[in-house]
DNA sequence: ATTTTAGCGGAATAATTCTGTCAACGAAAT
DNA sequence: ATTTCGTTGACAGAATTATTCCGCTAAAAT
């Protein structure tokens, strides 16, 4: 690779890392190309030599965010024993999740409206969601995802609730234990 | 009251009836005076006759959407024979109030740091859920709060689940229950 | 060494959107 | 008949955002 292609992959970085940035802070539809630039330490033309338009600049945030995410798949169940154990995964895999990635969530589901590659990526996270839940537990399931949900998780942390994902490990074993 | 004073006081209405539609449907901080005015059907200039700006206008909307929120009060618990039968009620009450509020309760959310009449009304709205729950339950209060927070409501209607108040009153009986 | 070229910067420009004003109008009040 | 008042909607002004363009520099090619 030449010296110049090498200093236009750092630019093109930096210009990701800048609009994942803004895009956390202030949401997708309200960040701007002069926005992107500022933060990049770079001019916006050189931010539209890169990316064109949202086209080209969303998918590749997208893929930089879901490797951040890192979204849990079935094996975090792995030799659990028993349904309680795979309740308490679940969830604990799930807040870390949220917190680790948040503000990035949060925007794929409220602006899921704004664009495609944001329609796509929600589906994606759904997805994945539902395959996790249905793995963990047999009945309650809609229940247990609500349980699981984002906005649950944000509900918690608001309240202030001392050790969310153990209590809310015990609130989903009792859900959908007995009765 | 002369017969153009009336025609005025039904133009006021109109608009804002104009404006809580269009803060439902586009969030506060979308909704423009054209927007407004044309939803109306009257002029820009009319809206402004009657409110000058944001703070007039905002407060106007407040009190009407609070009429209409019909926040409930202490007094849901009133004959409540015990605990589960609190729980229950407070329940009840909410998702009523979600179920008919959603939008508003939504954008008082959401938007809080747009306006000091949002940032007021969404205070008022959290006192009065504290207190509610301080009303209905003496333990895991903060776990409560957050299993009847408008974010959780939401999570359940989307994951479908089937009458989303017996099942979360079910689902808060056990967490206060034993243990 | 000289020329060519790729990438860059950021001022300039274009497009859009929103806010707020105003002169003219007509219906109601006097 | 005259005055008053609410209304209208075109319009000016301001702000924000998107997009282009050209000169510049330093790397690459010759």
């Amino acid at each position: 690779m030449t010296r110049r292609a090498e200093a236009a992959a750092r630019k093109r970085d930096a210009i990701l890392q800048a609009t994942l940035e803004a895009h956390a802070e202030r949401g997708v539809e309200k960040t701007g190309w002069d926005d992107i630039a500022s933060r990049a330490g770079v001019g916006v033309g050189t931010v539209y030599r890169h990316f064109p338009d949202l086209d080209a600049l969303l998918p590749a945030c997208g893929e930089l965010t879901f490797r951040k995410l890192d979204l849990p798949g079935p094996d975090i169940f792995d030799g659990a024993a028993d349904r309680a154990e795979r309740i308490a995964r679940l969830v604990s895999a799930l807040f870390a999740l949220y917190e680790r990635g948040e503000p990035e969530l949060r925007n794929i589901r409220n602006e899921r409206d704004y664009h495609p590659a944001l329609a796509e990526a929600h589906e994606q996270v759904e997805r994945r969601l539902a395959e996790l839940v249905e793995a963990a537990v047999e009945t309650q399931r809609p229940l247990v995802r609500a349980l699981v949900d984002l906005g649950m998780w944000q509900a918690l942390r608001e309240a202030g609730v001392a050790m969310p994902a153990e209590a809310m490990a015990a609130v989903i074993r009792d859900a959908v234990g007995g009765r």
